[in-house]
DNA sequence: TTTCGCCATTTTATATACATTTTTCTTCAA
DNA sequence: TTGAAGAAAAATGTATATAAAATGGCGAAA
């Protein structure tokens, strides 16, 4: 009766190498800005020693991360944090605005009830959790943050295409670290909840031109917040 | 006078490592289906020896590929050419046809000039290229395909995105990958040229739902050969 | 005195060789 | 046939060597 107890046990999940762990620790990281400020350089032996890690596991996890746009790579030259500047910012959220209207109508237009079910879920998940840990001062909560993620990738969830929503939570990474940037990340007066309801209630009753200006307009609203701040592109 | 003479000496470009190198060739061989059938694992020890390399710069390259979705990665059990099937086949297809449509739309709309002339050009150099080496049998001519990708990379170049056009490349990459597949990859009665011509015709007439309709039956018609080739998914 | 360019030095990225751990294959018994 | 144990193979990780780039100092010219 006794299975091997203390891991998950996933039979077709292997142990995870040193590479993996480091990919997602760094990539946490990195969408956190916690490692280091766009545009800085990444030493293997600095990130080695940080992490407590060989210098192969660490080049490999970088190596990935460049794939996912988070760090970009030169021949000879090493790795550095991935830079951002204003236009990107714009190009990044405008592609993103362009393939979530399609993801999504795509979506309403299956009439899948899955879909639906999981979103009017995810939804509700995300109702219930607070937006900050603290009543009185804004302190960022991981499970929030968690389903907010969850919540926009169930909207798309029914297009279809694993390679359309892949694609999609590329841009949304990437856009995270650009709200991570702003110090006015807070939007303390922004009724992101009311926004979130108004395009459910959109989504619920079918309309999807309406549904598609509001998520547009949503994405469109925090870029100019990003792009508003002053100190948000500085260093 | 005299400048460095022998190498190309591109200031911003150092020194190719062997790892680009290996990632370049292997991805060539992958895309043209010389290296391995899809599914089949590939083991850094034989590609080191067929490549002539170390394990690391081998490592690297197919770290690289992963990114690309030519290659899939599982941990502690190495790397597998990316597996290919029906269903993605479709899939690809139709999120190629979504993203092309915006991309076109958006370069159309934006009147640009530099990308209509850039089109245009491609287009001509197209034109002027055989699509077989030989006139009797098909053989494949390198610079067509090369131009043919160029002509399709300057269709959706207006578009604003580089992040959208390095998508839509990606998929391009993935559907030339299961062309390569099919025995019928010559389409012999395909008028081919015929296509391009009614779908420049369209563009430069400013007619985009023609245009967008034009494009998308030209990935469809291509998949629905593939799927009809029996031996495609062989293997 | 200051500035620019060259060369030696140091640092750092890349690649190799080897050790370790995990998986996969093989064999043998139930 | 099925299952377990052991052997072989292969992937991951460490230590180290090599090669390229960044740094700093020195001297020549302005």
């Amino acid at each position: 009766m006794a299975k091997t107890p203390a891991p998950p046990a996933d039979p077709g999940a292997p142990a995870a190498t040193l590479a993996t762990t480091l990919y997602d620790r760094m990539r946490a990281d990195l969408l956190a800005g916690r490692l280091l400020p766009p545009g800085r350089k990444l030493q293997i032996e600095f990130l080695g020693h940080h992490y407590g890690a060989g210098q192969t596991p660490v080049r490999e996890a970088l190596n990935r991360l460049t794939a996912d746009g988070l760090v970009e790579q030169r021949d000879q030259r090493g790795f550095a944090v991935a830079t951002v500047s204003p236009t990107d910012l714009v190009e990044i959220t405008n592609t993103r605005c362009w393939l979530e209207e399609i993801a999504l109508r795509k979506s309403m237009a299956s009439g899948s009830a899955q879909w639906e079910e999981d979103l009017v879920l995810a939804f509700h998940r995300l109702s219930k959790t607070p937006r900050s840990l603290q009543d009185d001062r804004f302190e960022a909560n991981p499970e929030w943050e968690q389903r907010h993620r969850a919540f926009h990738r169930a909207l798309i969830g029914g297009c279809g295409s694993r390679w359309l929503i892949g694609f999609c939570e590329q841009l949304a990474d990437q856009l995270y670290r650009y709200r991570q940037l702003s110090v006015q990340k807070i939007f303390p007066d922004r009724p992101i909840q009311a926004e979130h309801e108004a395009l459910m209630e959109a989504i619920t009753a079918g309309d999807a031109d309406r549904a598609v200006a509001l998520l547009t307009e949503h994405y469109q609203k925090t870029a100019r917040i990003v792009l508003d701040d002053p100190e948000a592109f500085e260093g």
